[in-house]
DNA sequence: CACCAGGGCGCG
DNA sequence: AAAGCGCGCCCTGGTG
């Protein structure tokens, strides 16, 4: 401690706030620590005494960037050392004027701020993650002060390590600096390199930059969800050109289009589409997340196809790390911190969007240089890289663009249909609540009305656990009685009001995570459009979803996403998609593709045997289970078998099998039974173990395993310490290489699919990904010639020609045709490869 | 008001 | 000691 600060600033009998009563004696109002004239401050949230770890952690991380540790004063937002209160915003107000005064007293020249209460407490203002990796002159003497997130926020959130330790990096170059505070730029373009296009003359300097790049990256400000809502538009455009000198020869063009203060504001879109042809012709055409800004730049008549996307190369050469541009940048190239406030770029400075604009593209090209480096080290990465990742996204800007057609009316009949039986339940619940008066005082509101909740709210839990009397069969982590539809449906003899809690939670879950958010999602086309992310798994599979927050501006942050991989397998909810009048919905899915490829993977002899027959072995699993002969197993045992099948495949034990038994069969499986059972699978398929055992020696020895496609999975938990994340490492790399084999071929299928589409100038288009299946859109008019070649080239795929792999098991796809998702009938093989029997099969079924 | 984790459940 | 893998969204309750 610091005896002149103390006795200049301390309150020992400080009664400001309520923190005081928990702390007394040396833990109230503790005063910075550090040597008199001290150039830097360093603000945490509490005091750290020099012996606790975040003190000894953020030492190091000081140290690392070259920051003079004798040079610190250690400061708190709040004096209070107090264990087990939070301090809330008053607190944190009460305690500033002493965080204040202690400036005054030193008068630091460097203030660092570690997290949202140290930057508060100093400046006054919130939003830490909007201001941090800034500078600020707060007040008249004291010196700058530089806010950035707290440790324990990295701690609790790893992926934030790259933007912190750039944010230090930053700071400890301005401490370091001789000229003070002016910190000399660092890995940004020099300023006569940097060009703002706001005339025509501009123009006119962009498109021969352009005619002269070898290279372009790109990069817009959008404002709006989505381009096609009316609020959808493009606030600016930033270019980096170069020539084939590299980083050296990069000029960066910043184009204002529908910002308020653009020249171009009213005619952006001409604009827009004066530069296309120009853009398009760069030969190479880098983005970060390239799918978004072609995306836009498509639907506003700029069909700027990306050739390199960063955060594409980013996920394949390591699945695991931050894709992110900023933390990439910050950590592999040392950028300094940049970026603004995305959420309202219409009322942000213009320059301030454009300057932004202008460095998201400097670092994507510097970024590029890199990958491309580190891509070309890896060739069979490289080759899916460029066969199926770039077009890839290509693709699935034109499949977003065009979303899927919505049935409207059957949407709204199907979504009436809903309503009328979560009526009918809420009813019958209502019948079971107590009279008001035996219900506790903490249901009802403010206004003394009773909060009735029947979700797994704290209400319900009372009404069903304490109230009502039921048993708690099970708890979560929390333990808080659990209310799993498992647990409540062995409740549901007990009392009619779990057996109504049991139907709820699925005709809600209609309600609300589907029927109200695709309602709320259609366009005046009657068309849905999800997002996909090509880098949204350890896998390679995509994922569907919304766009990631911060491309979500002010007016559409509560924009709900729509995942069209979810949605149920049934009439009620399929049945809402389908293709508008005149076309056909198909659905075209490989059939049992894991399975194959794990038999391929493990030349698995009997399960090839059993594939080059022809047979089912679902369906063998499902005689085994049930003891039935083939013609008297049901769909839904051949489902269920589907799910053991997969479960012993990658490495479920007896004991999941036994629960799997009792939830999917409502079949009570013994101990020995279930060993039996799983030793029966492995017996039946016996180099199955062999070649998990060949997988777990390759991932320990490696760290990784490969699928021939060059898709990687780093395992790194395989050198945990602890055994059972090992063992998850090891299951993971079964699955991994099947899994990822499966989706790419997926991929590939639609792009060689859509492709030949545009190819024979067909109006065919694909509209989706579901794992392992294809969804496309057909005018009637093209159903013979549309089905044959999706089935075709999804079995012949040019596996060998693009990646040098042969597979060694017939691969087969089942196409499906109808109106809609739902409801859509299967259309036989032999059907689909036989033109008169497939024009005869169209004739009786489409009409 | 915004964000997070955990529980739960939809799909492959 | 315990053991399928891969996702995204809705909801709650807790916290800043």
């Amino acid at each position: 401690m610091n005896k002149r600060l103390r006795l200049a600033v301390r309150n020992a009998v400080c009664t400001d706030c309520a923190l005081h009563e928990e702390a007394d004696g040396e833990h109230r109002c503790v005063t910075g620590q550090g040597p008199n004239g001290a150039r830097i401050a360093v603000v945490t949230k509490t005091p750290l005494s020099t012996e606790s770890r975040m003190r000894r952690e953020l030492e190091t991380y000081l140290r690392d960037v070259g920051i003079d540790l004798t040079q610190i004063m250690w400061l708190s937002a709040l004096k209070c050392q107090v264990w087990g209160m939070e301090a809330t915003k008053v607190h944190q107000k009460a305690c500033a004027p002493y965080l204040r005064r202690e400036f005054e007293f030193l008068n630091p020249e460097f203030v660092l701020c570690l997290g949202a209460e140290a930057w508060f407490a100093a400046s006054g203002w919130a939003d830490i993650t909007k201001n941090r990796g800034k500078t600020f002159a707060v007040t008249e003497g004291t010196g700058v002060i530089f806010p950035t997130i707290s440790p324990s926020a990295v701690n609790r959130n790893p992926g934030l390590i790259g933007g912190f330790l750039a944010d230090l990096r930053y700071f400890a170059r301005m401490v370091n600096d001789t000229a003070g505070a002016d910190v000399p730029p660092h890995h940004v373009p020099p300023p006569d390199r940097v060009h703002t296009v706001a005339t025509k003359q501009g123009l006119r300097a962009v498109v021969r930059a352009l005619r002269a790049a070898t290279v372009v990256s790109y990069d817009i400000e959008t404002t709006g969800a989505s381009p096609w809502d009316t609020d959808g538009r493009i606030v600016s455009l930033s270019l980096t050109t170069a020539t084939d000198g590299g980083m050296d020869t990069a000029e960066v063009w910043q184009i204002p289009l529908y910002h308020p203060e653009s020249p171009w504001r009213t005619k952006w879109r001409a604009v827009l589409r004066a530069l296309a042809k120009y853009l398009c012709a760069v030969p190479k055409r880098v983005a970060h997340n390239a799918k978004f800004d072609s995306k836009w730049m498509t639907y506003f008549d700029v069909p700027m196809l990306p050739t390199f996307d960063t955060i594409i190369a980013l996920a394949l050469l390591d699945e695991n790390q931050p894709k992110g541009l900023k933390p990439t940048a910050q950590q592999r190239l040392g950028a300094d911190p940049w970026g603004i406030d995305t959420k309202d770029l219409l009322n942000t400075p213009l320059d301030e969007v454009l300057a932004y604009n202008g460095l998201d593209t400097w670092h994507t090209l510097r970024l590029y240089y890199v990958l491309r480096v580190e891509l070309s080290e890896h060739k069979r990465t490289l080759r899916l890289f460029q066969h199926l990742m770039m077009p890839l996204i290509q693709e699935l800007v034109l499949v977003e663009i065009n979303g899927v057609y919505v049935d409207r009316d059957q949407l709204e009949q199907n979504w009436l249909e809903v309503k009328t039986i979560l009526d009918r339940i809420h009813a019958g619940l209502r019948e079971h609540l107590p009279p008001d008066n035996d219900i506790p005082e903490q249901f009802f509101n403010r206004r003394g009305e009773l909060q009735i909740n029947f979700n797994a709210s704290n209400f319900a839990r009372w009404w069903l656990f304490e109230y009502l009397g039921l048993p708690v069969l099970a708890t979560g982590k929390s333990g808080m009685p659990s209310m799993a539809e498992d647990i409540m449906a062995s409740l549901a003899e007990q009392h009619p009001a779990a057996k109504l809690m049991v139907e709820r939670v699925e005709w809600n879950k209609y309600d609300t995570a589907f029927f109200t958010p695709w309602s709320q999602q259609i366009d005046a086309n009657s068309r849905m459009h999800t997002v996909f992310k090509p880098w949204g798994t350890r896998t390679g599979r995509l994922s569907s979803g919304k766009e990631d927050a911060e491309k979500i501006t002010a007016g559409a942050r509560n924009q709900k996403g729509v995942n069209l991989q979810q949605v149920p397998r049934n009439k009620l909810a399929r049945g809402v998609f389908g293709a508008p009048p005149g076309s056909r919905f198909v659905e075209a899915d490989y059939s049992q593709i894991e399975l194959r490829l794990a038999a391929f993977f493990a030349k698995e002899r009997r399960m090839l045997h059993l594939y080059a027959t022809g047979q089912d072995i679902h369906m063998a699993t499902a005689m085994q289970m049930t003891g039935k002969p083939a013609s008297a197993v049901t769909p839904e045992e051949r489902k269920k078998a589907k799910a053991v099948n997969f479960g012993f495949l990658y490495g479920m034990g007896w004991m999941k099998f036994i629960e799997t038994a009792w939830s999917n069969y409502g079949l009570r499986v013994t101990e020995h039974e279930a060993r039996a059972f799983r030793e029966a699978f492995f017996a039946g398929f016996p180099d199955l173990l062999p070649w998990h055992a060949k997988q777990r020696r390759l991932v320990r020895k490696y760290g990784r395993v490969e699928t021939p496609m060059g898709r990687i999975r780093h395992l790194p938990d395989i050198y945990s310490p602890d055994k059972g994340v090992q063992a998850e490492a090891e299951r993971q790399a079964i699955n991994s290489p099947v899994q990822a084999l499966a989706s790419d071929m997926a991929a590939l299928s639609m792009v060689h699919v859509s492709r030949e589409f545009r190819r024979r100038g067909m109006d065919s288009i694909a509209i989706g990904l579901v794992h392992d299946a294809v969804n496309y859109e057909i005018p009637n008019d093209e159903l013979s010639e549309a089905l044959p070649l999706i089935k075709g080239t999804m079995e012949t795929l040019p596996l060998r020609e693009l990646f040098g792999l042969d597979l060694t098991v017939p691969i087969i796809a089942d196409v499906k045709v109808g109106t809609h998702w739902g409801g859509a009938s299967e259309v036989p093989g032999v059907v689909v490869s036989t033109p008169a029997e497939l024009n005869r099969w169209i004739l009786e079924n489409v009409s």
